[in-house]
DNA sequence: ATCCCGAGGG
DNA sequence: CCCTCTGGAT
């Protein structure tokens, strides 16, 4: 796909929702940064439905570290995956109180130093909290960079590299939430709604359902 | 490559 | 039933 495309596809992207954001909720990076630990595998519906009652009663690493791993599961047993996220969500407010002084840090490495926060957690504390051009590849954004061959690769590290290559900068700051939405709401994984797509005639996907 | 693993959709 | 959902650690 040649650069004149992708400039035609993030400007359609960008028409629908000029200020795009995550949908998870939150009031602080450090609650945005347990929604998206609980988020893996996961709906963000269902982590709203959870942290709906989690952070009223835990809003900081504090109190998240008095309810400790079993009352945290409580919170979050509706989640896939529930016993590792407790477990994991503990021990990073461990680590946010004693190296951090309870507040999320800033820099990558730092990030991907706390238990159950990698790359793509990373990405997207440092892009939707702080403001950083980087682009957290998920499940959505791998697909719909491999499906309409917008920025093709073998994995998610791969997708990455090749997304901020290609990204026209205009678009940079806010293509993670652009492309997830596309994602999660026209080019799903099962049935995607080619027939509602802005960027259909721009896209290297051949519509099974045309 | 495999395990962790609940809810919703088709 | 099977697949998917803003993955990470081993």
């Amino acid at each position: 796909m040649n650069r004149a495309k992708r400039e035609r596809i993030m400007a359609r992207l960008a028409e629908r929702d000029p200020d795009p954001t995550t949908e998870l909720h939150y009031d602080t990076p450090f609650q945005l940064l347990i929604a998206v630990i609980l988020s893996a595998q996961s709906t963000d519906r269902g982590v709203n439905a959870a942290t709906a009652g989690l952070f009223p009663a835990a809003p900081d690493a504090e109190s998240m570290l008095a309810l400790g791993v079993e009352g945290v599961k409580e919170y979050i047993r509706t989640l896939g995956l529930f016993n590792n996220k407790a477990r994991n969500v503990i021990e990073t407010c461990h680590m946010l109180v004693e190296r951090h002084c309870g507040e999320v840090p800033r820099q990558r490495a730092a990030l991907e130093a706390l238990p159950g926060v990698g790359r793509k957690t990373a990405n997207v504390i440092l892009n939707t909290a702080f403001g950083e051009p980087t682009i957290a590849v998920d499940t959505h954004i791998f697909r719909v960079a491999n499906r309409t061959g917008f920025a093709p690769g073998k994995n998610v590290r791969a997708v990455e590299d090749h997304l901020v290559k290609v990204m026209p900068k205009a678009y940079l700051r806010h293509a993670h939430h652009w492309l997830i939405l596309h994602g999660r709401y026209v080019c799903t994984a099962r049935k995607p709604r080619c027939a509602e797509c802005r960027i259909h005639d721009l896209c290297e996907y051949p519509d099974k359902t045309a």
